[in-house]
DNA sequence: CTAGGGTTACCG
DNA sequence: CGGTAACCCTAG
């Protein structure tokens, strides 16, 4: 027998077997870099092997198959789609150790999808179809089976297995009444908090995996929140299934401490359904429910009748983001394991739904389940994806393609989630109306038994014509006209409403693309007539620096696009261009050739001045640094500017066309603009560089001066650009000025107090930074510690006794 | 982080 | 053009 688990013979009881067991068997996402180097246990394998022997070669082959899978779906999780030779590719993706073993399948594998052929172009998407198509197609009972081999305990093998496994140590602590022989359950039962911790086994050891994942690490950064969600489920309902106070206590500890995570732990089983994040709990609901209550039932697609709907339906959007994030948080823990006896006794079995873990923007409008989803998705929806969101604009690379898809991405989050929505609602409500009965074969034997799922009668019922999709329903039941097709084909409102939101982001794909392709359009507009449009720009005072090769306005006059749709009230091509833009610009400058060459530079005097400044600008890599921070703080002016929306500049040429806004550095004061650059200072010539009328042009290239008006955007965009250059650190590169900023009386006022308060009489320093945070409420937003000292300076000056 | 000298913009 | 407020730069 081939060892695929690796041709260590060291059996350490500490490796996480549980996992490995749980992942093998129920296809479980585990995170696998936990196992990295830990896998490797020929000893452990032959053992699992020897148990079931009728089983073996299909356990054997399942298994190496399962983890070829896994390997193909690790590397096109992180996007990188398969480089000319796919396997090596994956090997350098996967690091743990199953993966070595198992490259032959792969190969197999890649060559039956003959992905090898499609190259670099082949995306993820294309790949997760066929992966959870192959994954339906293998048999998993053997594993399975396996596992419940070792539970029961009756093999000889199977106590040592058991402890080393990890399997013991759920399974023997407070097993409960409600056990069901079939399906060894994973209980929490009687683990509290503590001695989850005390247990080593349910736990990957930390420091000798190698990853430094400690214990508090996989539970509150790995486990995703719907995991923990989930979590929760299964200690409530398995406190509710015992009386032990202690049992009780354990788990509201454990419940508590998963809270924090912004999971509340006392949602019903009925809330808890339809979690906030969904897609993980649906996947491992989905795969334990199948793997528990079906026993035999191997085939992965009879598991979970959405799945294939889904499947069929959204292969492309429903595959690409749905492994994404599960991954990371995926580990078979306790709570994981236990929750096979929780949903025994709950019932509603959960469908796989297409996974949308990156989806960072609530959907909580389209929640379709009562009370408290709404609030338990916004407490969860954010945390890990929301900041990368919101690094799109930081992180804006200028390229159309990569916005478009980023822009539909964001979009189609959305309603992966809301399809997520839609099918937990499902099994939730299969669940309601079918389980009353504490089993999760009841929900398929409503429908087995042709029973309206709202009535749970019988009679002139209405089938969901999803291929998978056990609703039934009657007409009268709907509570709205039937769904139909073109073909006369019932559908329930469910999968209606999913197919709907498939189409519609097929609709937003097709909408993306066209944009692309006007965008590729104008830019060949402008590649023809590159004259023109450079005399235009030089004309416009247009500044323009080019950055990662991504032209804006290049050199030659292109025009390339940049374009962020937003939802601001500006519309699709607000403000973020400018934002955008912005820090493009200012990135390009950071990153512009020391040579000075000037190329880039489209500078609104003459191309001697240009010559000259540019020759002044060099770039140290300190200097580096500090206009870094100034290109995220352009970035960030975006809040300042939607504060000040109302008066910002606009001009109606913009609107709804595409503007390319310079808003390359600070925008300005139009009285300098128009006295040009005539100073011969180079410093002021260079700070001046930033000082332009701030020029949109409307998707003709005509150009369009923005209004002049509004210095006190103006200026506060100049005070949060000094603000960011920090703390005055040596510049070789002059800097913009910024513009004066006349102090309020407020300020004063709440200076002078913050003074008093901070300074004792014989005190030599004025800790200004307090100051600053204990007026911050009344400092205008750029108001620097510096400030603050000059304009005491200042006071003083004037009225001494002030101080 | 702060102090203090220097610089610039603005206004009368 | 000078005064002043605000900003900039550098040293410690």
């Amino acid at each position: 027998m081939m060892d695929i688990l690796g041709d260590s013979s060291s059996y350490d009881s500490s490796l996480p077997w549980l996992w490995i067991i749980e992942y093998l068997a129920g296809f479980k996402e585990v995170d696998t870099s936990v196992l990295q180097g830990r896998v490797c246990n020929g000893l452990f394998y032959s053992e699992l092997v020897e148990m079931v022997p009728e089983s073996s070669d299909d356990l054997a082959k399942s298994t190496r198959e399962m983890i070829a899978l896994r390997c193909l779906e690790d590397l096109f999780d992180s996007g990188d789609g398969l480089n000319k030779d796919g396997v090596s590719a994956v090997d350098n993706k996967i690091v743990f150790d199953l993966s070595q073993s198992c490259e032959d399948v792969l190969q197999h594998v890649l060559q039956e999808a003959d992905l090898k052929m499609a190259g670099p172009e082949l995306s993820k998407w294309d790949v997760h179809p066929f992966i959870m198509h192959k994954r339906a197609t293998m048999p998993k009972c053997a594993l399975q089976q396996l596992k419940d081999t070792i539970l029961e305990g009756t093999h000889p093998l199977a106590a040592s297995l058991k402890e080393s496994s990890g399997l013991m140590r759920v399974n023997d602590i407070g097993r409960s009444g409600v056990d069901d022989h079939n399906a060894p359950t994973l209980r929490l039962d009687g683990i509290g908090t503590d001695s989850m911790a005390a247990n080593g086994n349910l736990i990957p050891p930390t420091s000798e995996n190698g990853n430094g994942l400690s214990a508090d690490n996989l539970l509150n950064d790995n486990l995703l929140p719907s995991k923990r969600d989930r979590n929760d489920l299964t200690t409530e309902e398995t406190a509710g299934a015992s009386d032990e106070i202690q049992e009780q206590s354990d788990h509201h500890v454990n419940a508590k401490k998963l809270k924090q995570d912004g999971v509340c732990a006392d949602q019903s089983v009925e809330q808890i359904s339809v979690p906030p994040h969904g897609s993980e709990l649906l996947e491992d609901f989905s795969a334990r429910v199948v793997g528990v209550t079906e026993g035999e039932g191997c085939d992965f697609a009879n598991h979970s009748p959405d799945e294939v709907m889904e499947e069929s339906q959204y292969p492309e959007d429903v595959h690409d983001e749905c492994v994404d994030s599960e991954r990371p948080g995926q580990i078979v823990d306790v709570n994981d394991g236990a929750l096979q006896h929780s949903e025994k006794v709950v019932g509603p079995v959960v469908e796989k739904m297409p996974q949308d873990t990156s989806a960072d923007e609530p959907v909580d409008k389209v929640i379709v389940d009562e009370t408290n989803v709404t609030e338990l998705r916004t407490s969860i929806g954010a945390p890990s994806t929301e900041t990368q969101r919101k690094d799109s604009v930081n992180e804006s690379k200028g390229e159309m393609e990569h916005l478009s898809e980023e822009e539909v991405s964001s979009d189609n989050d959305e309603y992966h989630n809301e399809r997520i929505d839609v099918g937990m609602k499902k099994n939730h409500f299969l669940g309601s109306q079918c389980s009353l009965g504490n089993d999760t074969l009841a929900t398929d034997g409503c429908t087995e038994q042709k029973l309206c799922v709202k009535c749970n009668k019988d009679g002139q019922l209405l089938f969901c014509n999803t291929s998978s999709c056990p609703l039934a329903v009657h007409e009268n039941c709907l509570g709205s006209p039937a769904n139909f097709d073109e073909n006369g084909d019932f559908y329930c409102p469910f999968c209606a409403y999913s197919h709907a939101i498939s189409e519609y982001l097929e609709a937003k794909k097709k909408a993306s693309l066209a944009r692309k392709e006007l965008a590729a359009f104008i830019h060949m507009g402008f590649e023809h007539r590159p004259g023109e449009a450079k005399k235009r720009l030089r004309r416009t005072e247009y500044i323009h620096l080019e950055q990662n090769g991504h032209n804006e306005i290049g050199e030659n006059g292109q025009l390339g696009v940049q374009e962020k749709e937003t939802t601001s009230q500006n519309g699709p091509f607000g403000h973020e261009v400018t934002n955008s833009l912005c820090q493009k610009s200012l990135g390009r400058k950071r990153q512009s050739d020391p040579s000075g060459s000037c190329v880039n530079v489209n500078l609104p005097f003459s191309d001697e001045e240009a010559n000259v400044i540019n020759g002044t600008i060099s770039v140290s890599n300190g200097e580096k640094v500090g206009k870094e921070k100034m290109a995220n703080e352009c970035a960030s002016v975006g809040g300042l500017e939607e504060q000040q929306q109302d008066q910002a500049p606009s001009d109606p040429k913009c609107d709804g066309n595409l503007s390319f806004v310079n808003s390359d550095v600070s925008p300005v004061d139009q009285r300098e603009a128009e006295k040009g650059i005539r100073k011969q200072d180079l410093r002021r010539a260079s700070s001046d560089l930033s000082e332009k009328p701030v020029i949109a042009l409307n998707i003709d290239g005509e150009e369009t001066s923005v209004d002049e008006n509004d210095k006190y955007i103006i200026s506060n965009y100049c005070i949060r650009f000094r603000r960011q250059e920090g703390q005055y650190t040596y510049r070789a590169t002059p800097q913009l000025r910024r513009k004066k900023v006349p102090w309020t009386t407020e300020e004063e006022e709440i200076l002078k107090k913050g003074v008093k308060k901070f300074t004792r009489f014989d005190d030599i320093n004025i800790p200004w930074k307090k100051i600053l945070e204990f007026g911050s409420c009344v400092f205008l937003s750029g108001r620097t510690t510096i400030d603050l000292k000059d304009k005491w300076r200042n006071m003083c000056k004037g009225s001494p006794k002030s101080k």
